[in-house]
RNA sequence: GCAGGGGUGGCUGAGGUGGUCAAAGGCGCCGGGCUUAAGAUCCGGUCCCGUACGGGUUCGUGGGUUCGUAUCCCACCCCCUGCACCA
């Protein structure tokens, strides 16, 4: 009975999967748990092949865990807040619920169609308000803790997407999701205070099995910086300067302090004064600028003087008071202390201003204190020319926290850590997210909307493309104040999509629960996310809000987990072949392939490149599954490359997969068909499937996917071959090497696996069963596999040495001789072996040797001579399954005895003898180049 | 500039705790078996030289350590990713 692909067969065994509820999870307590996560997929109505590259991994994870004996989690569920379904919904003039749903269904069979084991039952979706009701009661909880807060501040605006953006969610100035420019904008907003978490975020990494790039990416951003807060005093004023610097043991060094444009002060220093109109200049020059242009054009240092000056806190020297165009007004205290001497940015800014330049520091200990600064020395140095007492000569930490204890006694500083994160601002000015639950009062401000009354949900009558369009909704603005009761006003904005991601996880762990966000215990239980797989985009975005998230919910007391994910596989770009001007570095759309670069005019070659919409070089999955097969998609996508690497979408290769996917339908007719008697071979076969099985697990623990598949799909096949090709004939081994088989091809192909199952006989479905476990190797199946490895090797060297001899021979070789290595070289190698385990150095061996009995006497000479010349360096190429095999009782000759015949028609002579060198049935004198292993062989 | 990751045979791509490495697997190419034939499958070959199992040259470049290095150390070049006048 052959089985043979159809689409169809594939969804007959997706229906009964289902029908038996196989992937549903249930904790039984009695197995161990294993959570398995892709990330949160938004909605696109389309599955391509990204997708199906991350959802491959993460199902081939969790249906391997499932067939070790785990519990299993792994849902399913949709991103589907956000901008996408908002913009089309204004193009199309629908309304995003129509258009998110219609995606989602469209979506969610593309990904069924693909037989992953999901858990359907536990679907979650953000515009739930089932679900982001949840998201309202925790942001209410953060308001409670003051973790939420709303804000007048500068924020990021975009003016094509009409919202304000996070500082994650600008990348080089430029919106992160439609790349318009992004320009600064006061307004009044939600932050949620992620920098109270920053220590332990960048802690936290530590214990958790991400990337290292990742873990890069994520301590950069978060950028942890240990310093010092230094206040100085303004001369004749109040007012103070705040100042943050990592470098306090350049203190002495200040020779001006430079404000931020924006910085408040700055304004008031200068107002009514003659320097007011060139501050004014810079002020309205930098702020009309987008953050972009403005750090593009850092580099062109500019200030003006504000004309007061600040008090130094240790010396009370006089300090010019500057604003410039390179101080953020955001990172720090939106001020430094400017040390030219000791710092590129001030060396250069003092240079274009004429602004004295001071030595604190030399480089070198007890260099000259006042030898002239042609660039800034930034780098730790010995203090000098300080003036005050006790200083000079300190260098580095100990300088620091000199300087440090020295203001801390004045009360003008301290040491303090500062963070790059900064408050997530969680605000927009979209409809399509979960409404940030707060009514505006008149006399009572912001006051959360009570418990009882959430979810506050989306309304329908608004209007789009005129700006925020939950303001157009006059049903939904207008509330009265839980507190007073008076005439509110509901906030209008709406929270980041982002907040969605941040505990989905979570509310996996409890899907249905409309009592509770998530039920603690179950969340214990199956938390953390033990794989979680995705792509490496969301590094410092969803991984540090989901983080984060993750740690203020268990500080409101509703789990105990510290960290949502263990381990992080951050899966490659899916690739794929589009024209590229190597002269111009660019890629093209693929309607320009054949034609000339638009730019250059050259011969446009190809690059492989992301797949993308944009480029067009992207390959539909469900016009590849409709030809193959889901399975073939699978294996080829899995077989292509490691997870983590980039991998080249190829025609070819896919049809390559398909070949072997067919080979493998036949395979069970093919095996089953056999009706020899059991054989020498049987037991070779049975340790050969025990290696194969303890190879694939291996793989897998490790997440080498392509390794596994390897195993499974290609390797398996060759040994049937050699199975057969050595005489190997008989049913009953059959089935048994085929159950296990199936399982070892379920992770990954799971349809093909299941005909298996099936033809074999075997109760059930295979995706719900469990894995036998199988005996050790035994004596007997390692001297088989070990004969038949050094058969096959022996085999290689003799073919190649055969078309040489034949041209010595002037004709076709007709026998052959085997010629064993004498007794005494493999006596030599066991000596060597175990003189060099026990640590023995490789040149001190000619010492050992010298005493040995086969040493001595007239061949003295010589058997010193092999040592060196051949016996060393032999000692050292075998691997340890061969050192095991020279030790062992293995008898060479009788090992290729018993095959001799098979050599002989392998090589196509009449007869073999298998001799051993130097005994009284070698005539051959030929025995000197044999080794132990590795006889020497002499064609007749 | 800083940080992380890389540079391997015609292509792709493993390995990288020094000896199992002339270097896995896949693709491509060549030869053989099967077949009326093609395809598929199976077997073999695929750095160079060599009339007998040997020699030579290779893993970005140049040095070094070692009995021995693709693998370790140093310097340099190039590519990718992220951050970036961050105080």
């Amino acid at each position: 009975m052959s089985i043979l692909f159809s689409p169809d067969s594939e969804q007959i065994w997706q229906r009964k999967w289902n029908e038996a509820k196989l992937f549903e999870s249930n904790l039984n307590g009695d197995k161990p748990k294993f959570y398995c996560l892709e990330m949160y997929p938004y909605p696109s109505g389309k599955m391509h092949m990204g997708h199906v590259r991350n959802y491959s991994i993460g199902d081939a994870v969790a249906r391997y865990k499932r067939m070790m004996g785990f519990d299993v989690l792994y849902p399913m569920g949709f991103d589907s807040f956000g901008m996408p379904a908002e913009n089309a919904a204004i193009k199309e003039n629908a309304h995003p619920h129509e258009i998110t749903e219609r995606n989602m269904a469209s979506i969610t069979d593309q990904i069924k169609r693909m037989g992953f084991s999901y858990d359907w039952k536990r679907q979650v979706k953000s515009h739930d308000p089932r679900y982001y009701r949840w998201n309202q009661w925790f942001f209410t909880k953060f308001m409670e803790m003051g973790l939420a807060t709303q804000q007048f501040a500068p924020v990021n605006w975009c003016s094509q997407c009409e919202t304000v953006l996070a500082n994650e969610q600008v990348k080089a100035g430029r919106c992160w999701r439609c790349n318009g420019p992004v320009s600064q904008e006061e307004m009044n907003q939600w932050f949620l205070d992620i920098p109270s978490y920053a220590q332990e975020l960048v802690d936290g990494l530590d214990t958790i099995d991400f990337p290292e790039n990742v873990k890069a990416l994520q301590r950069d951003w978060i950028g942890r910086s240990e310093g010092a807060e230094i206040t100085f005093a303004i001369e004749g004023r109040e007012e103070e300067i705040k100042v943050f610097t990592t470098r306090p043991d350049t203190l002495f060094g200040t020779t001006f302090v430079t404000l931020a444009p924006e910085h408040p002060l700055a304004g008031s220093l200068v107002k009514g004064t003659p320097q007011e109109e060139a501050w004014q200049h810079l002020y309205d020059e930098v702020s009309a600028m987008s953050e972009f242009d403005r750090i593009k054009n850092m580099n062109k240092k500019r200030g003006v003087p504000l004309g007061v000056h600040a008090i130094h806190p240790l010396t009370g020297e006089r300090i010019p008071i500057w604003a410039g165009n390179f101080v953020i007004a955001s990172y720090g205290t939106g001020a430094v202390m400017a040390v030219p001497g000791h710092d590129e940015r001030d060396f250069d800014f003092a240079k274009s201003y004429d602004i004295p330049i001071r030595r604190v520091l030399v480089m070198k200990e007890g260099a000259d204190a006042d030898a002239e600064l042609k660039r800034a020395e930034s780098d730790f140095g010995w203090m000098v020319n300080s003036p005050i007492e006790g200083f000079d000569g300190l260098y580095g930490d100990e300088a620091k926290s000199a300087v440090i204890n020295a203001l801390t006694a004045k009360n003008a500083g301290s040491q303090t850590i500062n963070w790059k994160i900064r408050p997530w601002l969680v605000s927009r000015q979209r409809y399509w997210g979960t409404p940030i639950p707060v009514i505006h009062c008149g006399s009572c401000g912001a006051v959360p909307v009570p418990e009882a009354d959430l979810p506050v949900e989306l309304p329908r009558d608004v209007t789009f493309g005129e700006g925020n369009p939950l303001e157009t909704s006059a049903s939904f603005l207008a509330a009265d104040c839980p507190t007073c009761g008076e005439e509110g006003r509901r906030e209008t904005d709406t929270m980041d999509t982002f907040v969605d991601s941040s505990w989905y996880f979570l509310r996996f762990t409890d899907p249905l629960n409309d009592e509770l966000c998530f039920d603690s215990a179950k969340a214990n239980q199956w938390m953390n996310v033990d794989f979680y797989c995705g792509g490496i985009e969301h590094a410092q975005m969803h991984l540090i809000y989901a983080r984060f998230w993750t740690k203020a919910l268990r500080d409101l007391g509703l789990h105990d987990i510290d960290e949502p994910f263990n381990e992080l596989l951050c899966q490659g770009m899916v690739n794929m072949a589009a024209p590229w001007c190597e002269s111009c570095g660019l890629t093209f759309t693929v309607d320009l392939a054949g034609a000339p670069c638009p730019q250059c005019n050259a011969v446009l070659g190809e690059r492989s490149a992301k797949m993308s919409k944009s480029t067009g070089n992207t390959v539909s999955p469900e016009d590849m599954i409709e030809q193959y097969g889901a399975d073939t998609v699978r294996l080829f996508i899995l077989f292509a490359a490691n997870p983590t690497a980039g991998m080249d979408w190829s025609d070819t290769a896919l049809e390559a997969n398909y070949k072997v996917m067919m080979q493998l339908y036949s395979m069970p007719e093919r095996m089953q068909s056999w009706d020899g008697p059991a054989g020498p071979m049987d037991v070779w076969f049975e340790g050969r499937l025990k290696q194969r099985v303890e190879e694939f697990q291996s793989a897998m623990d490790v997440y080498d996917l392509r390794r596994a598949v390897e195993l499974s799909h290609y390797e398996l096949v060759k040994d049937v071959n050699w199975y057969t090709r050595r005489g190997g004939n008989n049913a009953e081994i059959a089935s048994k090497i085929l159950r296990h088989w199936a399982h070892m091809l379920s992770i990954s192909t799971p349809h093909i696996a299941e005909e298996w199952w099936a033809v074999l006989g075997m109760d059930g479905l295979i995706s719900g069963a469990e894995m036998p476990q199988l005996d050790p190797i035994s004596p007997a199946e390692q001297t088989a596999l070990d004969g038949e490895t050094t058969t096959r090797s022996f085999l290689e060297n003799a073919r190649k040495i055969k078309d040489v001899a034949e041209r010595h021979l002037d004709g076709p070789a007709t026998s052959a001789t085997i010629i064993v290595a004498p007794t005494w070289k493999r006596e030599l190698a066991v000596t060597a072996l175990e003189f060099l385990e026990q640590g023995g150095n490789p040149k001190q061996f000619i010492g050992v040797l010298s005493k040995m009995e086969i040493a001595q006497g007239e061949r003295k000479g010589e058997i010193m001579g092999f040592w060196g010349k051949k016996m060393l360096p032999q000692v050292f190429k075998w691997d340890d399954e061969s050192r095991i095999l020279i030790r062992s009782t293995l008898d060479e000759v009788e090992s290729l005895r018993l095959r001799s015949s098979f050599i002989a028609e392998e090589l196509g002579l009449s007869t073999v003898h298998v001799v051993l060198g130097e005994s009284e049935d070698d005539d051959t004198g030929r025995a000197g180049g044999a080794m132990p292993l590795s006889p020497s062989v002499v064609y007749a």
